[in-house]
DNA sequence: TATTGTTATACTCTATAACTATA
DNA sequence: TATAGTTATAGAGTATAACAATA
């Protein structure tokens, strides 16, 4: 099994390659300036979570998708209300609750954010075979769910290990 | 072509979850965590990049290999220093500079470390069949290069899209 | 004058705690 | 008393600018 050991060294760089490429690298971010967007990351996301559900949200609700704490939500809405791209309503079923609906000028930026993304992601993969661009959502997929599966066992049924 | 949209749909979410387990989903502190090991993750990257040179780096070749602002490297050299996992030592070269050497517990400390997140990934892949994870990492590495690149032409070729 | 590293400062992302308004 | 949201505060990660020491 020296050729897992292999394989499994060559994984590692290429998730840091990755996670770089995606957090600090800045993918999302260089996204958004070319799609001429003057806005944080989580402000876009908070677009996209409203543009992928269709309607308008409660802050919670956009707090629980985006999987972020409720204020971080309560101050990126703030800052696209500032900007127009959202708009904040009561909610007609309960006086606590904002629903967070986004402006027309909201929702295209969303749809241009997207846009950009897809059409980057869509060129860099212009010169693969299906096959492999197949091959690739399905690897992605298994990875995601089995590491995530080692992830929850190590947080979960670890009690501090033992010092011996 | 209908089927390539399909497929960009899908991967889309899959870097989104990439990113978040790998990001703020903090697989790599965890790892940490399981490893013993109470340090932050730019302090232990620190260390792994001394033990991949395999011998002690300057201040600027460790920003430089993490891709990071020198100053991000002094504060978190220094908090390693204060922790006796690494020594800072004159560079007999040139007297401006300091090496920077993991001391014996620093280097346990990567080793502990990266021993943890590979078996973390072999657990993770152990129902693999081998064909599926050679194709990974070479889907992967690909798709790194591929993006890299066209972020990099977007970054070059692209002063600022007129509004028309 | 150019380079190495450090200090000072600031900004982004995100969390928790305390609080207000409503249920 | 419990819930939705906001305000206040804090901490981690990282960047830039100004500066010191040495080349």
């Amino acid at each position: 099994m020296d050729d897992d050991r292999a394989v499994l060294g060559e994984l590692l760089p290429r998730l840091t390659r990755l996670s770089e490429l995606l957090s600090r690298g800045r993918l999302f971010e260089q996204v958004l300036e070319s799609a001429g967007l003057a806005l944080e990351r989580p402000a876009i996301t908070v677009l996209v979570t409203l543009h992928r559900a269709g309607g308008p949200l409660r802050v919670g609700e956009i707090a629980t998708r985006m999987q972020v704490a409720g204020p971080h939500v309560t101050r990126h809405v703030q800052g696209l209300e500032r900007r127009g791209l959202v708009r904040r309503v009561e909610d007609p079923a309960d006086q606590r609750a904002r629903l967070i609906e986004a402006t027309p000028a909201g929702a295209d930026a969303a749809e241009r954010y997207l846009s950009v993304l897809l059409g980057w992601l869509s060129d860099a993969l212009a010169g693969w075979p299906r096959q492999d661009r197949q091959d690739l959502v399905r690897l992605l997929g298994r990875l995601l769910d089995d590491v995530h599966d080692r992830v929850a066992a190590a947080a979960g049924g670890e009690p501090e290990p033992p010092l011996s």
